[in-house]
DNA sequence: GTTTATATCAAGAACTATTCTAATAAAGGG
DNA sequence: CCCTTTATTAGAATAGTTCTTGATATAAAC
């Protein structure tokens, strides 16, 4: 699969980061729950059915790994736990108010469609946050 | 001022609610402060300056009642604190990596450009993050 | 291969931002 | 004003996460 840690592409963000067999089975847990963006206790629980042993912090410890190094992201909604994505592709979260689950939603093909997302038929925004990070232009130049 | 609390488009949206002193100054403060995007904190530093004995619990509430009535916006990114904003207006954060500052980026006006959002001549993005919350179609349905 | 350095792991303590609890106080309607 | 409702306060409690320590494992240097 083109998401895999063996896949070329990703061997490259991985670069110089050791791929321990804990961080194996977190980046295999994250891929098998993608479709329900797992929180970190979601990934332990089903990551101890494979590795008994394996700790909550090593799970913390490996989801900030991949996160930084690129593998997965973190996904945030205000201040709940935060879920996990192994989606690299430009995507944004819609996050259902009553049953609380989380998924991808694609930005729309048509340059002049009138709504830039591709929501699935039926659903309905009733919050939206854009958030970016990066230099302003003052600590650009320094 | 447009946003004050005394003008008939707020007063609609605080229809039923009580406008407590504590509200009143919490509410000035984050107006005060709203170009920093103050956290809960530091709207508690600056309105004990106002009112000695306010309560931090009572600023957590103060914030979350006004939130709740529309008259500000809870911002995030990731799990760092929450900051508040009182443009009700559309727009998105930037979150400086470096500096730590947050400022507002409003959409572009022209539908054409190239770039969707307003940024400031200089700026960086390194990560963006798009959040909806709503009902998806199952929800919406029952 | 042995030694030395570096990175990771597990367990639990610590931390931060936030929410809850229970008692007291303040608003607003009659 | 009095009464009921709602808000405030202070401090305790909580959730999610991060940190610390010592033990292991892996990699690098010799």
């Amino acid at each position: 699969m083109a998401d895999s840690l063996t896949d070329p592409k990703m061997a490259e963000k991985l670069d110089g980061l050791r791929m321990t067999k804990q961080r194996k089975v977190v980046y295999d847990v994250v891929q098998e729950l993608a479709i329900d963006h797992p929180t970190a206790s979601s990934v332990y629980t089903k990551a101890k059915e494979i590795m008994p042993n394996i700790s909550l912090a090593t799970v913390y410890n490996c989801l900030e790994t991949l996160t930084e190094a690129g593998a997965i992201t973190q996904v945030n909604l205000h201040r709940e736990a935060s879920r996990f994505c192994p989606n690299l592709q430009p995507h944004a979260h819609f996050f259902c108010a009553k049953c609380d689950s989380v998924f991808d939603v694609n930005l729309n093909e048509q340059a002049d469609a009138s709504e830039p997302w591709n929501l699935p038929d039926g659903s309905k925004i009733q919050e939206m946050n854009v958030a970016m990070r990066g230099l302003c232009p003052n600590c650009q130049d320094s």
